[in-house]
DNA sequence: GTGAATTGTTGTTTACTACAACTTATCTCA
DNA sequence: TGAGATAAGTTGTAGTAAACAACAATTCAC
């Protein structure tokens, strides 16, 4: 590659004006899943003959195509509407204790395949290695002979490097200082993105879910392995310095609580925790998806006690994120989105007791709209980012 | 004006660009407070010829000027030092309850004078207002005739809406929906831009005093009337939707804890007080001087058992901001400097007890450096911002 | 004092977007 | 049904900004 001249330098000169000019519209492309292209140019600002160029160029490279509009019953000259291309794929890669689920995923974020590999014991690296990447060859083998895999995203549970992939911790996995996008990479020979699944997940949400056009959100996600979260402010993923922010799950809610497998007293999923709701309501661990519906219902006094207990810390917790973090929404996911959708003026009143009014004027709590898609749509988004932010260096 | 392209759009169009560029070489020229071309060259990634036409440009608008740089003892010609210019200067507000100091800053965050107009009583809204405008007053009478101000930055302890300038809520002045920017505009015909003191205070560490470099960092300030707190992201100020964000003041360290004047219990500001400690300290109100010696010296059993007690409650509002955040650097200011100070490791161990080690591995805390100019220099910052993003528009 | 290294300067070239004029497609209303 | 209005795609030209290359200036090393 003879340009030197990358993103990271602080000067633009012409052919990253390009690239940022194309980058910013195939990105609206792919988070509108199509628009006219009338649309792109009064979002972009650029020039209609501008917009035509350019967009031309991305039907050339196979990123987008055209297609008339529906009919608008409005005057003029119809535009056409540009869609994401079809032939653009990313592999996308979710790892658990018991099994790992692989996706194909075009641009707009459409799950077009779904494989989960079950395990029969919680998957050491290399058979979990094995496993996902006999899954991407089964997947890659059926691809149409124009369609391209342009990269694998993982979502992992746990914290991970950015930079280099490393895997640093994840504690459910038994995983620790894995280099699993390089072991993932050596099998499959495409480029891998790993983070944190969390983060994937509040990317998911912001960008086709219940974060769409809003700039600031938290999204908190309750499993079975305790809570995590992610942050996004100015629309952008907050990761911190080693990418191991939104760790809400670990904030302090209660310093006379339990220990924390952290080391902390009175963390957030040490107080507020899946089996003690399926405790409460009855049921076994293999039961988990008739919790959401025990927990609406309000089957028992038991659950309904543990419902209104765990609500109270969670307010705590929200009250903290809520004030360092001023959100416009925050979506939960798991079994957070039902502790929420049990009573939503219960918790928000929870939260208003604790909080400065005005934090609360425009704040809106929701669940989670991405339903099993999320970290399948968030990690793909990892795999499409350097096609994103350089469409320059891709022609299908 | 006739083109109706600026910042807010997607596109890039050579005007654009050029602004850009112009806008990087200041902000490098303000931040560093002069740098060689050479450097500028290598930093930007444009081209020698480039950086020499766009340097030009600046020094033409009076906003850079060249001079010889050291003898730097290496081959090759010599490149010169671009400095910041001295004939832009910013007016800097920070009212307080006893007092309005008002400031003359020049780019390069280098403050010149400093006036500090003394209140009799708890100031309203308009004695506040006409004592800040005479100040300004005096301030620009006395100016050079080539020195421009290019607006006024106020730095407001309370709750300000972002846009325009409403001041929210200062609880110690009594202020509540006040139009403070425009009340000011009006009577000085400046443009005048506010934000949150704590907001403004990170802001000027970042660039000027301990952050410098550090991209993730959290400011937290103790005073009189609470704590504030702002946060920088990817070099970027985290404002929320409201520019509420960073009330870490306001998060939960103690649910058995006394009540808030913000009405929730175990705020770190109720349990983190500078009161308890100029108490304990057998010190008064106006001897708040001597109190960050006497924390330092330990002076009295009652002091070390006090402050040992706010240490704890502060190292967990610091692991909540940890887990959430990940920043590579914590800085203190006012009375939380002094906790840091009189035992840095005893409250680095208290944190570590309770965060996940990888947060903490490159983790600093450290004290302020700015002194009492860190509201000015910060203030100031908020009137050189449209400067910064587009010299274009100033020619001086 | 000569050569190597680094950087400023200048004239030319290249690339990208804006602009203007024209064309196309749709709706409205007489 | 057709003229006019409106909106938007298309095309050729122009303008602007940065890259490039060659040269000049300055310093250090030996």
């Amino acid at each position: 590659m003879s340009n030197q001249k990358r993103s990271g330098d602080l000067g633009t000169n012409a052919e990253a004006q390009r690239r940022r000019n194309l980058s910013a519209l195939l990105r609206l492309v792919h988070e509108s899943r199509g628009l006219q292209r009338s649309t792109l140019t009064r979002l972009t600002g650029l020039n209609r003959s501008t917009v035509s160029l350019l967009v031309n160029e991305l039907v050339d490279r196979r990123l987008v195509y055209e297609a008339q509009s529906d009919p608008t019953n409005s005057v003029g000259r119809p535009s056409p509407t540009v869609h994401p291309g079809r032939n653009a794929l990313a592999i996308a890669v979710n790892p658990e204790v018991d099994a790992v689920t692989v996706g194909l995923v075009g641009l707009g974020g459409i799950v077009q395949h779904r494989i989960r590999h079950s395990f029969a014991a919680l998957p050491d690296v290399h058979s979990a290695i094995d496993a996902t990447a006999s899954v991407i060859d089964q997947l890659t083998v059926a691809l149409n002979p124009d369609e391209t895999i342009v990269g694998v995203g993982v979502a992992m549970p746990g914290l991970v490097r950015p930079g280099d992939g490393l895997v640093r911790l994840a504690p459910h996995l038994g995983w620790r200082e894995v280099p699993f996008a390089q072991l993932l990479h050596d099998r499959v020979m495409l480029p891998v993105a790993i983070a944190n699944d969390a983060t994937v997940g509040v990317t998911a949400e912001h960008m086709f879910g219940a974060g769409r056009g809003v700039d600031e959100m938290i999204y908190l996600n309750g499993g079975a392995s305790g809570i995590g979260g992610g942050i996004i402010s100015a629309s952008r993923n907050i990761g911190g310095i080693d990418g191991y922010a939104g760790e809400f799950g670990h904030t302090s809610v209660n310093p006379t609580g339990s220990i924390c497998e952290c080391g902390a007293v009175g963390c957030l999923q040490t107080e507020v925790r899946r089996d003690r709701l399926l405790a409460a309501a009855g049921l076994t661990d293999s039961q988990n998806e008739d919790l959401d519906v025990a927990i609406i219902e309000g089957r028992s006094i038991e659950l309904r006690t543990e419902v209104a207990r765990q609500a109270s810390f969670l307010a705590i917790a929200l009250r903290n994120a809520i004030n360092i973090l001023n959100p416009q929404s925050i979506v939960f996911g798991g079994f957070l989105a039902s502790l929420l959708a049990v009573d939503p003026k219960r918790l928000r009143e929870a939260v208003r007791r604790q909080t400065i009014e005005s934090s609360l004027d425009r704040l809106t709590l929701s669940g989670a709209q991405l339903g099993a898609d999320i970290l399948l749509v968030g990690a793909a988004g990892l795999a499409f980012e350097p096609l994103l932010s350089d469409p320059t260096a891709f022609r299908l």
